[in-house]
DNA sequence: GTCTATAGCCCGATAGAC
DNA sequence: GTCTATCGGGCTATAGAC
């Protein structure tokens, strides 16, 4: 049983905000570890120590458990892209913000981007459009879009010079959770975000 | 019933290995459009018109349909890329022959390069290592160490420059393949295969 | 070798007591 | 709101006739 149910010892004191949490966060996990398709809800009530009942009467189902994750974190990464953004003037400076801010969360929070980047989320929740096309990629391709019109890029498809760019940068991510970089991210984050400028810039 | 079984209008002849590449064919098809874990034996079974019986004779388990068609589809991919090296010189020229075969693959056989490059193999089939682990990553990093040791291309970790240029060529494969791409890969091709050759040239 | 039928299991989701 | 117990269903894999 998980103890966040029993703080004291007789009486229930049931936060169900700090339930949802709980559930989120080792549903997260399993997601992960397993893949969604392998994650029971036997399996998420055993991790959590919270029962079926409960985990129904504030998810409804197991998609919207996954549902929910994505949303939370794709917004919370949306945040964090605007707050840096804020202190960004040049092209070059947006892009490595983007860049930056992924390559530190990979290290700071390894499942969250991965579940968010790179789990095939068209499998399990209905009706989802692909990472590609959520706020912060499109912010990504209006901001080379600009880069572009200033003299920044290199003229051409500034969609083209996007996917480019994000392809350059969110590859070694990849390799980076499959734990196969033979040098840490933050050692060869400066090479990667050089070689993606390289790649676009005029 | 598969009119495959059914050559003549009695007598069922029966060969084995058509029958093979019937069902990879169909559970192929299912498991990209649907994902592994969504497509059930009964599915495959209606869509082929093979039996279960001989389906558990042939592959012994679903997870071997998966194994099978992987690999097959990973031999046939390195042997056309070594086939196509053999007439290529220069770093560029190597690497732009990889580049290129994927995209005509692309355009030829979507399902073929999305199932090899870009499912979760490890979430269906066990003790199978990343794609980019395989034979033709590593051969591509193998070039990209020669061509720094010959000037091609910029100094410098060649695992770094490699994950960047295997990075920019196959987000846009990627994105294809998720419908999303506003022009046709055969289009863009060039200014890709630019892009990442920018990224990492001399 | 191939078929049909089904065993045996575990799943997602719900019912109903508290 | 939360629990336990369970339902109905679909799954992988096998058994046994042909």
């Amino acid at each position: 049983m998980n103890e966040d149910s029993l703080p004291s010892n007789k009486t229930r004191i049931i936060d169900p905000e700090a339930k949802r949490e709980s559930i989120l966060r080792f549903a997260h996990r399993l997601f992960v570890e397993k893949g969604y398709h392998r994650v029971s809800i036997p399996t998420i009530v055993e991790a959590s120590g919270i029962s079926t009942g409960a985990i129904y009467n504030l998810f409804g189902s197991k998609e919207n458990i996954a549902r929910t994750l994505y949303q939370k974190l794709m917004d919370s990464f949306m945040q964090s892209f605007q707050n840096r953004l804020q202190e960004c003037t040049t092209t070059y400076e947006k892009l490595r913000a983007f860049a930056e801010l992924i390559y530190e969360l990979t290290e700071k929070d390894p499942d969250g981007v991965e579940f968010m980047l790179f789990m095939r989320h068209v499998e399990f929740i209905a009706g989802i459009s692909p990472v590609c096309m959520t706020e912060p990629f499109k912010l990504v391709r209006e901001i080379i879009k600009e880069g572009i019109a200033c003299g920044d890029v290199k003229p051409g498809d500034y969609f083209v010079c996007a996917v480019t760019y994000t392809g350059a940068i969110l590859r070694p991510v990849q390799l980076q959770l499959d734990c196969i970089l033979p040098r840490p991210l933050a050692e060869t984050a400066e090479e990667f975000i050089d070689n993606a400028w390289a790649a676009i810039k005029a």
